[in-house]
DNA sequence: ATTAAATTTGTAATCACTACAAAATTTTCT
DNA sequence: AGAAAATTTTGTAGTGATTACAAATTTAAT
């Protein structure tokens, strides 16, 4: 389930309760073929190429509508933009200070996170659950060692 | 070290390599006194009448500045607002939506995370790990509940 | 005391995101 | 099919948290 290449947009928005559209298939296929965690800005810029018509207004209420769904997660990593995910599976991302691109990792981890029943047993119902890491990756660490 | 009511907020600043002055301290000894995970608005608005001359811009760049050194946690769980707290040590935050407080949890499991190497070893160099929950409180689940 | 360095302050700007209402599209009903 | 209702999309205008910047103030150094 990690890698939704062979998954079918219409069916994946129909199966999470969305109505499926033109603008909100293309902006589910951006994100199942962009593992970046792109923000809102970054899909619009690309799609608006292809849709011209296309709405930044769309592309947030969009947005807001399948991580609501539970069709994509919207990441709190980076302080400055939203960033969004297609891929809903228990994981977790760092965000390098340095280039901002975000990761995946711990996969494995959040599994065992979310399998631990101390988590929602404060009296809390929990809708969502990330853990975000932030710092420096492992290309900029080398990059800067390099120029050095 | 979970509570740091006996703490000093001038050696804790300077332990922290940040000078102290009448404007840090007060930030300092508002985040030990007030475990409510505050905005920076929420700081400033609160100060403001004992300082008079305080400035918002201050406020901000103070809280930029020790959570940078280390002294407090930048939280990311309100996707709205910043929260603050200086309580530094591993632990969880869980965000009512409906509410909007931040609960502590996860002192236990955050000590978990923190201390398998998996975290650790695909890398990055991680300088902040955030483990960001988000649903509905038990008081407003109770509330709910009654007006039904 | 003067000069330099660090800190604080206030205003102006930024910019991600949202509100809102009109326009366009899709669905429903007869 | 055609009209009416419901849904979706669009564009503009706004909001509000955060930052940039430069002057003013405070603190430290010579």
């Amino acid at each position: 389930m990690r890698n939704n290449v062979d998954v079918n947009a219409e069916d994946y928005l129909i199966s999470h309760g969305v109505k499926p559209s033109v603008q909100r298939l293309a902006i589910m296929n951006y994100l199942f073929s962009h593992k970046t965690h792109p923000t809102a800005d970054e899909i619009y810029m690309s799609l608006h190429s292809e849709i011209v018509t296309l709405s930044k207004t769309t592309v947030y209420n969009t947005l807001k509508l399948l991580a609501e769904k539970g069709a994509i997660l919207a990441l709190g990593v980076d302080d400055k933009n939203m960033r969004f995910d297609g891929d809903i599976s228990a994981h977790a991302h760092f965000f390098c200070t340095k280039c901002g691109r975000v990761y995946d990792f711990g996969f494995e981890i959040m599994a065992k996170i979310n399998s631990l029943a101390s988590v929602s047993a404060e009296g809390y119902r929990i809708d969502d659950s990330q853990l975000n890491c932030k710092g420096i990756c492992s290309e900029c660490a080398r990059l800067e060692a390099e120029s050095e």
